[in-house]
DNA sequence: TTATAATATCATTACTTGATGATGTATTGA
DNA sequence: TCAATACATCATCAAGTAATGATATTATAA
């Protein structure tokens, strides 16, 4: 069973991908790579609605993506590990070269 | 503008993880990452159906993530560099570690 | 030049998923 | 304990997308 792959394994990396697939989400990430934040600094940091970022929070909380602590009423959130920033590292180097005709991709969207 | 990301740049990084973020096409570029396949090996080594597979190699040959070399009537297909499979090798490191929680998602599928 | 093999394209369908608005919960200060 | 702040949850809706089946294209062999 070299070529087969366990359908459970894709699925599961597939779903790992998925959560770096939404634009919202890597705002999110993109701005927690800079430090911990606060919800509401997400919010000002991202421009997207509080009960959105809050969602997005707690889908990349639930995936082990992002970790979160309470400070008070503050609740502080931080990237789990640092491979996280690192997936968005390689996919921008990605970007750069190979991965230009994304731009034109039409499978997507338009 | 430091935390304010371009739209568009959040937008196409996160048209390149979805290439990445379907279950099928995951299967192909596993397969492809032991090297060259025509497309009838990746139909055979993915179980997929024949249109299906030749739906998601236009996706990821349109967006630069496979290269297509034609010999005859066959028509080979390879990863278009080798950050292609390291970012599944980073996504694996990934789940190995701090993305478990990923098994219990249930913000996708169930 | 016809038949067949290899691959691509296209329209349709069913399912998935992100955003929104309203509401709920928790914590602190007055 | 009341009000306000910080954040989470939920149902709904609109939009996106993967799979399928049918058909088109390209190339070789008979």
């Amino acid at each position: 069973m070299l070529l087969a792959h366990h359908k459970t394994d894709l699925e599961i990396k597939a779903k790992l991908f998925r959560g770096f697939s939404d634009p919202s989400r890597l705002n999110i990430i993109e701005a927690l790579r800079g430090g911990p934040l606060t919800v509401n600094e997400i919010v000002a940091a991202t421009n997207l609605s509080q009960s959105n970022v809050s969602n997005h929070l707690g889908c990349l909380r639930g995936c082990g993506l992002a970790a979160a602590e309470r400070n008070g009423r503050f609740i502080t959130y931080r990237l789990s590990d640092d491979r996280v920033g690192d997936m968005l590292a390689l996919a921008e180097s990605l970007l750069a070269d190979v991965a230009r005709g994304i731009y034109e991709c039409t499978r997507y969207n338009q």
